[in-house]
RNA sequence: GGGCCCGUAGCUCAGCUGGCAGAGCACCUGCCUUUUAAGCAGGGAGUCGAUGGUUCGAAUCCAUCCGGGCUCACCA
């Protein structure tokens, strides 16, 4: 949308004159406060079931304030119907009633403003649970328009009756203008409640386990943590490159070495790769290290974790995401190579175990499955590779991948039966990677050998392999407890609870503009 | 970065085999003191994303650019 000419426009022209009009009838169009009795929401759940001789009877004054919807003008008398975002409230206005001076206020309102009313409560001949407005305070004009749809009564069923349907569609306008979206859109509205639902009780779920919250760097002088290119940013007085964070993990690492010992941080980190549906250059994930435990105490808990998120934002442990119903009630575990074999889509037969067990039989999967590869790989990239392609998009319902290539996995345990594997999950959901766990790698002597094999791999031209980190090593040189740690996505979590198959949907302000 | 699609009034869109720029909602004026997608009567509103080209004539055809969506590749 072109916010010049819209600014322009004969509508906020008209607006601006009834603002100065307004003003010259002595009231101040955008006051400071207003001591409203009730939100829109409580009075309509309040006093919905009150009959028009109950509240004849037993009057009920109230100040409310909310957004004009629309108007409905009748010479002396008009209705309008104020919203706060959630429900809205018919309003009666009456010139005998309001007087002159008021009543010249209210000719020059528009939809959009936001509006305070004083009155009592009463029911029209329609039976519409209505204010009779005393007085009325505009408490902010709206010089320019709202695109309020139609709205349209609901059948029967939950929620409430009336549904406003909005005419913002276009895309852009959405996330650009995302405060119209939000009142404009109920679904808008929705999701992001949600999404503060889901962050709380993840909290809940947690503090009540004693874990502790924590916050670590945003800026790092190496960007560690996770394969990932950074953003980079330069300090001035310290004249030095700073990277914003791909991961907090080697931070909440070190707390974990200080006697933290459960910690957790739900925050932004910020990859400097490709944006797409599923990718967002700033992204919202929790990341929490539990000491003495391992990889499958935390597939334990993640299924608790994820079902408690249900049960107390949806109020169910199904749902519906992409055509697809998700059941939190029954949860999959597959290792990587055990999964390539059961969801195979190539060519039969499906790749055993052992055929995956050599570099070439990996990459003659990789052939059969019409995979493109890089030859030079090793076998536990090219299995990564395997999986992406023949398996990730299948795991609808909740699935945990477990045991990754080492190669993949620079910062995790080895497993003992065989150090080629790591102790690591991921977990799937709706063909989403939701979370990515694994019991720490503690040993510093291995830890910088694995660090060492990661500065050949970036020698080579991989900009995504780990950087080296000293400092970290030497926290590990002071000992760490066993520990398992996992990163949960919140944005693609909140998706799926959601229905939403773009992250743009579940971010407030994502990011527009790709090179 | 590749492929496909889109950009016309404040909003949603039609018009696109070239021939006066349209509809619904919103807006403005008038009437209307219980309407509710209020009603009735009248009216205003556009650099057709931008630039260049073809043509007597371009919203329409061609090229380039800008912006957007979906998708593939990389990534969580």
């Amino acid at each position: 949308m072109n916010t010049e000419v819209q600014q322009e426009g004969e509508i906020f022209t008209q607006r601006r004159e009834k603002l100065e009009q307004i003003r010259a009838l002595g009231f101040d169009p955008y006051p400071h406060k207003y001591a409203f009795t009730h939100t829109l929401t409580r009075t309509v759940e309040q006093f919905s079931s009150r009959t028009a001789q109950e509240l004849e009877a037993q009057p009920i004054p109230l100040r409310v304030c909310g957004r004009i919807l629309t108007i409905r003008r009748h010479g002396k008398a008009s209705f309008l119907d104020l919203y706060d975002g959630n429900r809205k409230l018919q309003i009666y206005v009456k010139k005998d009633v309001v007087g002159d001076r008021l009543w010249s206020l209210f000719e020059l309102l528009d939809n959009g403003d936001v509006l305070g009313v004083e009155g009592a409560l009463f029911r029209t001949k329609m039976g519409e649970l209505t204010v009779r407005t005393d007085v009325l305070t505009l408490l902010a004009k709206a010089l320019l328009p709202w695109p309020f749809g139609k709205f349209q009564k609901k059948k029967e069923g939950e929620g409430p009756e009336e549904v406003w349907y909005s005419s913002l569609a276009d895309v852009e306008a959405r996330y650009r203008q995302r405060y119209l979206d939000l009142v404009v859109n109920r679904d808008s509205r929705e999701v992001f409640l949600l999404r503060s639902k889901v962050v709380r009780q993840i909290r809940r779920f947690l503090d009540e386990r004693e874990y502790i919250e924590v916050e670590t760097p945003m800026m790092q002088a190496r960007a560690g943590g996770a394969l990932a290119r950074p953003f980079v940013t330069h300090h001035n007085a310290l004249d030095m490159d700073l990277y914003l964070r791909i991961a907090p993990e080697l931070y909440l690492k070190r707390l974990v070495v200080g006697g933290l010992e459960r910690v957790y941080e739900i925050n932004r980190n910020f990859r400097n790769e490709g944006i797409s549906t599923q990718h967002n250059p700033e992204f919202t994930m929790l990341e929490f290290y539990q000491a003495y435990s391992d990889y499958r105490d935390l597939m334990e808990l993640t299924e608790s974790l994820l079902t408690e998120v249900a049960d107390q934002v949806l109020g169910k442990r199904e749902v519906q995401f992409n055509g697809h119903r998700i059941s939190f009630d029954h949860w999959q575990r597959f290792s990587l190579v055990e999964a390539i074999g059961k969801f195979w889509g190539g060519p039969a037969p499906a790749p055993t175990p052992a055929d995956l067990g050599t570099r070439e039989g990996v990459g003659s999967a990789l052939e059969r499955a019409q995979v493109p590869y890089d030859h030079a790989a090793s076998r536990g990239e090219l299995l990564g590779k395997l999986f992406e392609s023949v398996v990730e998009r299948q795991l609808i319902q909740p699935t945990f991948i477990y045991d990754y290539p080492v190669e993949l996995s620079p910062l995790s345990k080895t497993r003992d039966e065989d150090p080629a594997f790591v102790e690591r999950f991921e977990l799937y959901i709706g063909g989403l990677e939701i979370a990515n766990a694994y019991s720490e790698l503690n040993d510093p002597e291995e830890q910088r050998e694995r660090f060492e094999q990661q500065a050949a791999a970036r020698a080579r031209g991989d900009e995504e392999a780990h950087v080296m980190d000293e400092n970290y090593v030497t926290a590990l040189r002071y000992g760490m407890p066993p520990a398992a740690g996992e990163g949960i996505g919140i944005d693609r979590l909140t998706m799926v609870l959601t229905d939403r198959h773009s992250i743009r949907d579940v971010i407030f302000f994502p990011h527009l503009r790709p090179e």
